[in-house]
DNA sequence: GCCAATAATATACATCTGTATAGACAAATG
DNA sequence: CATTTGTCTATACAGATGTATATTATTGGC
């Protein structure tokens, strides 16, 4: 079923971009920027990166001609960096998701994991674009990815050092953990977005367990006063 | 100096692949199956992934005819697990020689890490390979990195249940410590890979404060007998 | 020296890509 | 109405890619 598309001839239709009277001439565009950037996100898949999707195809996605392209992006890297933009974007939705849960519930590991991993089913488009984008693609895609997991990191950092005075239990190196979560979690969850579901659920429970192992050990070299070195 | 490659030609050379006398008939291959890999190795960078690399790309850089990849490999993606394989070995050889190189001022821990970040910078880009290609690529590219990594994690396991045994400092989970540690250090790897070479020494100390919260961690679970869930 | 076997090559073709150019279409304005 | 203006589409082209087919080159054995 992958051969030919059925070639739907777009007409000027009611949903249009620009609404109806915008003051401008001239004929009115048929396809919105975010229209494009919705056929990308159709075409990315578990094989699929953005850095392999071509200008025609994207086009053909949206049903427009290749050349209408341009008329919103200069290149297919300009629609890929507006597309890992809007990722970003879901991601910090899914960190705040993650952070209201910690605050009500009393295990912040747990909440914030389950959080995370459920959002890995929900918004998967996304997500599959900040896994695997971050680590393939050009240098722009991978600084975005940073600043989002960096963005992860500080939160965690706080929540960290917030939870150490409310438990009474000091943790060393904070801003270390707190790195070495995120990164740990990131990596799990794309270990399981390419897994069927059903095993998502033992992923959970190793991330979990990992988790704690790396809090226990920052609490652990906090009390034995053991030199990082 | 990207533009055209001047066309080397390839004369039947003395280095060829079959040695001199082999008992079979026929005309002598000009090259081997690890010379194309070789080549694929060569053309493998910070920015182009193994799914990139087009036959006829391989085959130029080989300085053979495109057809005759053929003989060796029925795809590009035949070389590329091949290629996985390659820097798989590569990089467990790497490191299991480090292991047996750590002493009493440099613990095995730090002495694995130091390998592995080493390779960061080296000539052959084994480590470059099993870092991007876990997350773009083909469903078969990924099973192959997974496995690789999966080797890792079984390698390291019993290293960690030698070690416990040696230090008389029993440790929980250990499979999942060493999953851990696995996906996390080349997590870190994936982060270092991109900085500029001086910031790498930086992140090797990260790395190795993180492990060991995770080892001692593992050892704090057992001895306070947490329930990981 | 001739033959069979094997490998490498040359040529060709259909397909896809990005993009240049030119013209058709649809809106607002006069 | 015609004009202007911005967007669309059609056509075309050069380059790259995977691969089918046919041809040439080099080896070992008789």
């Amino acid at each position: 079923m992958a051969t030919k598309s059925p070639v739907r001839k777009r007409v000027s239709s009611a949903r249009d971009a620009r609404p109806p009277a915008a003051g401008a001439a001239g004929r009115r565009p048929s396809i919105s920027r975010d229209d494009l950037i919705a056929a990308a996100l159709g075409l990315v898949g578990p094989n699929r990166s953005i850095s392999t999707l071509s200008l025609r195809e994207i086009a053909r996605e949206a049903a427009i001609a290749p050349n209408s392209f341009y008329r919103h992006f200069r290149d297919t890297d300009e629609l890929a960096i507006a597309l890992i933009d809007l990722a970003g974007r879901a991601l910090r939705k899914i960190i705040g998701e993650a952070r209201h849960r910690a605050s009500v519930d009393r295990s912040v590991i747990r909440s914030s994991v389950e959080a995370f991993m459920e959002q890995l089913g929900a918004e998967e488009k996304f997500l599959h674009i900040l896994l695997r984008e971050g680590n393939t693609g050009s240098e722009a895609f991978k600084r975005a990815v940073e600043r989002e997991l960096r963005f992860f990191e500080d939160e965690l950092c706080v929540d960290l050092i917030r939870l150490a005075k409310v438990n009474n239990a000091p943790i060393a190196e904070p801003a270390l953990a707190a790195k070495a979560i995120t990164r740990l979690v990131f990596a799990m969850g794309a270990a399981a977005i390419d897994l069927p579901r059903e095993h998502h659920a033992a992923i959970l429970e190793q991330t979990v367990v990992m988790l704690r192992m790396i809090v226990a050990g920052a609490q652990r070299m906090v009390a034995e006063n053991i030199q990082p070195g």
